[in-house]
Order: structure tokens, then C-alpha cells, then sequence
DNA sequence: CGTCTGACGGTAA
DNA sequence: ATTACCGCCAGAC
């Protein structure tokens, strides 16, 4: 287990997990960090495979421009989670701006 | 190998 | 604000 697969992925994860708590990333951001510049989809993905007994961060990664791009009960946990960490979630939206991660100096 | 899909991002209307 | 489309690219079929 030490294709170029695996460890594209493991950055991605280690990057998702290096969020510090009660600040956001976006998929972008997340790529970027990973060293996979507009591999935006590809962060996506890996998220939404996780297996149900990760301890990633998960809820920090949101879309460019502050939206929530999950639906459904996840939509609904993850505003539950982020709230808990004082970021405040209106109509699955954030406010990017105050809480986005990496940002200069960090 | 060809097509379709999508927890994205950006632009246009 | 919402909808539609496009560029992108790893998987599923």
C-alpha cells in the first residue's frame, strides 16, 4: 500500500485533519494544501467515501464562498457541529471570511 | 475505450 | 438570490 494513489489521499487527509477547530477550509483550500491545486472534485470525493469511523474534522471543509455543499442529515449534522465550535450557520451558510484557514502568517 | 456522474469553482444571464 | 453552463478529473459501468 504505497501507490501514488494512497498517498495523494493521505495528504488530503492529513491537511482535512490539521483544521484547527473553529475554523473553516474549502474543498479548493483543502486541495491546494495537499498540493493538488484545482483538485477541488477530488477532496470532495475522498470526504465522501470516508469510512463511518473516521475522526476527521470533516464539517470544517465547505465550499467556496461559505456554502454547505452536503445535503440531506449530513447537511443538518454538520451545521450542529460547526455551531458547537462558534461558527455561527445561517440557511447553510458561513461566514467564510472570519474563519477561513490556512490564511497568511498560519 | 467511451460516457456519465459529482460533499467543486467560477462565470454568465 | 437562483439557474444554467463550463472546466476539471477520479471512479463507476
Amino acid at each position: 500500500m504505497n501507490d501514488p494513489d494512497d498517498l495523494r489521499r493521505q495528504r488530503v487527509l492529513a491537511t482535512i485533519d490539521a483544521i484547527p477547530r473553529g475554523r473553516l477550509a474549502t474543498y479548493g483550500g483543502v486541495a491546494l494544501e495537499a498540493g493538488l491545486p484545482g483538485r477541488a472534485r477530488y477532496v470532495a470525493r475522498v470526504l465522501r467515501e470516508l469510512p463511518a469511523n473516521h475522526t476527521l474534522p470533516w464539517h470544517r471543509v465547505v465550499g467556496a464562498g461559505g456554502h454547505l455543499r452536503t445535503s440531506g442529515p449530513s447537511a443538518t449534522l454538520q451545521a450542529r457541529l460547526l455551531r458547537a465550535e462558534g461558527i455561527p450557520v445561517r440557511a447553510g451558510r458561513l461566514d467564510l471570511a472570519n474563519h477561513v484557514w490556512p490564511r497568511a502568517g498560519e
